[in-house]
DNA sequence: TAATATGTTCAGAACTTTTTGAACGATATG
DNA sequence: CATATCGTTCAAAAAGTTCTGAACATATTA
């Protein structure tokens, strides 16, 4: 196999791994990087045949990466397939998703503490009830801190 | 069922779901809240008992935890048993070992990617390998921005 | 309109992770 | 020393996740 071939299947797969390092799914980071790393886009029989997967896995996982505005449709004349080709501005992208997805999920938890807090209010006062409302009072902390840890980190993010 | 039960119940399944979504096991997360909100530290059957999992399970799991520093072992005079509570500083630890785990992994990535870089300077020089380079170049900012952050999130942990 | 070339869907297969529980070793008790 | 009570281990079962590929829908071409 040509040398510049082994060199890219390297980064494709360097690419699965640093999506699944961020909790995304390895075939999502393998397509942006297959797309990311070529100049022509690619239509769906293409990524099928280089990764070595099926159709309909390029096809759920393409729409995935279109979703989140990481890859776009190539409308190419004299052809009926559908290309893509990596937006290559994903760093913002990728990061919103991620600070966006665990936001929701800390206010989920938070929500779920709150919602403890208030029946155990309502519930007799003794010295096992105490103890418990000082913990969760610990507790409570945790995804307020998290919510603070991801406005800076999105900060950040936006500054590049 | 007690009420009182009930919330603890809710909490620690809060404490599994806490768990998952910082990508550590739900079990692991389970215990720690089971803990978190007793007074009185629990033996493997009373645990396994409370979870309603097998006493494999909780013996893996706690000893998990009690790796982190985010449980430790309770002598009991007359009884040969285990017993555990939970270190209540626990926010500091597990930050540290997510961003630990993180920054390995930036790490390794960082590493593959030079490592192609290395191997693609060798090659003979085109248009399609300085495209490629290019590219390396802008995929290259990501670990470093990631690390960035993780300092940043550690600094923001130990202020706590 | 019929034949062809696409993308999509989803039931089941393949693979991965988690959990169980029986067997085992170690330690305490009588 | 025999028995009972623990915690640990690990092979196999269960549960969860990802992938395949045949069936299908839609659009294009002849």
């Amino acid at each position: 196999m040509d040398k510049l071939e082994e060199l890219k299947d390297a980064f494709v797969e360097t690419a699965g791994q640093m999506a699944t390092s961020l909790g995304l799914s390895r075939v999502v980071g393998q397509l942006y990087g297959l797309l990311f790393v070529s100049k022509e886009p690619f239509s769906l029989d293409e990524m099928a045949e280089k990764l070595k997967i099926s159709k309909g896995n390029v096809s759920v996982n393409i729409r995935e990466l279109e979703r989140w505005g990481a890859a776009k449709k190539i409308w190419t004349k004299g052809s009926r397939k559908d290309f893509y080709e990596a937006e290559s501005d994903i760093t913002k992208v990728v990061m919103n998703k991620l600070v966006f997805g665990l936001k929701r999920r800390m206010d989920m938890i938070a929500a779920s503490i709150e919602k403890i807090e208030k029946e155990l209010s309502v519930h007799e006062q003794n010295k096992e009830t105490s103890f418990f409302k000082e913990r969760l009072n610990v507790i409570k902390e945790i995804p307020q801190t998290a919510e603070g840890l991801l406005n800076i980190i999105q900060r950040f993010a936006e500054k590049k």
